[in-house]
DNA sequence: GCCCCAAACAACGA
DNA sequence: CTCGTTGTTTGGGG
């Protein structure tokens, strides 16, 4: 449920309680949510101080001394909570793993138990999409490679760019005024300098907006600023009706104002 | 373009000519289309006499002694011409290989260049539909494994069953009532037992009106007694009107009697 | 009309 | 709403 922006919000609060906290003790309720199946690996882990977290796309990367990390993937309803005393950290609902720092306990629950923690992540070549790895050229060389594709599914294939969700990928298609059925390799040089733009800025003013709203969470989401993907609207911010359709096999919020390339 | 039960006719006069004949020469004219490419393993073949050919799906198996065999798949349009006399065989236009035993030449051509010649073929477990290991069990387990298919679909994939094309698939299921836009999960068990009956009587009656109508073809094939996947028509035997539409991407000939499930 | 392959798309489970 | 796998559909080429 949490996208992009909610996960960044995340990282920096997360930050603020853990980072050079020593990692004492972790306990895998759920191992099955856990790769590889916990054991000597996670060992290594214990007594080390945690030096920063990193998010990549959907995922936070939990990074300790000697390139030791582990990855957290929240997918559709994870959350992460922060116990100061042990006794709360027992009472999270559905606990997938407990992490237990020096005065907090991270603990990541889900009640579908859908979430995905990878002990020693392999993070593959694709570029963030608020990272300096993601250009104005990557994006035209994937789209140009990829020529077939629905904008809209483009932009949720998370081999081409990490990080965009069905909302987001929504958001940015409207400011982008570009229609989601749109197939990617129509879109005229200037579409594509205009989409580059725009997903910087919808994410990066949605990190924004999340903060001003919401200062230290670390779990859920806030959506409830976004201009098309809403359910609570009825008509983008300059008055258009929204039309609601599957586009790509996801639900999809656009208006008449985007351009059908 | 012939389908089971033209080739199955095929099979019988070719048998009539070539059995017990020498093997005496081969030349591949359109080397691309023999599987492997001819050469060593063809060698064997030579002065070796004709045991047997059978039929399996749409493939001629033309059979030696030790197991050695090649296999002729006509796809669209290739032909089988068999020619007394070796300037006769040269003047075959698109040859695709010439088989030249005692007395005849068995010529395989192609104006397209579609058709296949492989030399000691690998036969896959599927049956063929007129074999004895196609059971109505087998059908039963292959439509519940495969439920999300258009019946149509299903009949004509060669994984499933052997044998049958497109427009043997609209006869046999105009016969069974089934409409070919039915999923193939759907069926009931009358309707899958109709069906596995009517594969059965539809190829079997139309091998018998091929063998009066032609009793001494080899190529080509005989279409015109068929009840509804045919252009001459416009009601089926009882009257129906034929509609025409493409299903699973073929043309497809039924009517408003057939059942969809 | 045949078969194979690749891409796109849908369905399902975890 | 997420991701991965599997299965189905579609289009193109030989």
């Amino acid at each position: 449920m949490p996208e992009l922006p909610d996960l960044e919000v995340f990282k920096g609060n997360l930050e603020k309680h853990l980072l050079g906290s020593p990692l004492l003790a972790i306990a895998a309720d759920s191992p099955g949510n856990v790769l590889p199946p916990k054991g000597p690996v996670v060992d290594q882990f214990l007594h080390q101080t945690l030096v920063d977290i990193q998010r990549i796309g959907k995922e936070l990367f939990f990074e300790f001394a000697d390139q030791k990390s582990f990855a957290v993937h929240l997918m559709l309803n994870g959350m992460f909570h922060l116990c100061p005393a042990s006794d709360q950290a027992a009472a999270v609902k559905s606990p997938i793993a407990r992490f237990q720092f020096h005065r907090q306990t991270l603990v990541v629950s889900d009640p579908k138990r859908l979430c995905k923690i990878r002990f020693m992540p392999k993070v593959t070549p694709v570029p963030d999409a608020l990272s300096p790895e993601f250009t104005l050229d990557y994006l035209k060389e994937r789209l140009t490679r990829n020529p077939l594709l629905n904008i809209k599914a483009f932009l949720i294939d998370q081999k081409m760019v990490k990080g965009i969700g069905n909302a987001y990928a929504d958001e940015i298609l409207w400011a982008s005024r570009i229609s989601p059925l749109s197939r990617s390799g129509n879109l005229p040089p200037e579409a594509v300098t205009e989409l580059y733009t725009r997903i910087q800025t919808v994410l990066h003013e949605a990190i924004i907006s999340i903060r001003q709203k919401a200062p230290e969470i670390i779990r859920g989401e806030i959506r409830d600023f976004l201009n098309v993907h809403n359910p609570r609207r009825q008509t983008s911010p300059t008055g258009q009706p929204i039309r609601v359709q599957k586009v790509a096999s996801k639900t999809t919020y656009f208006t008449e104002e985007q351009i059908l390339y």
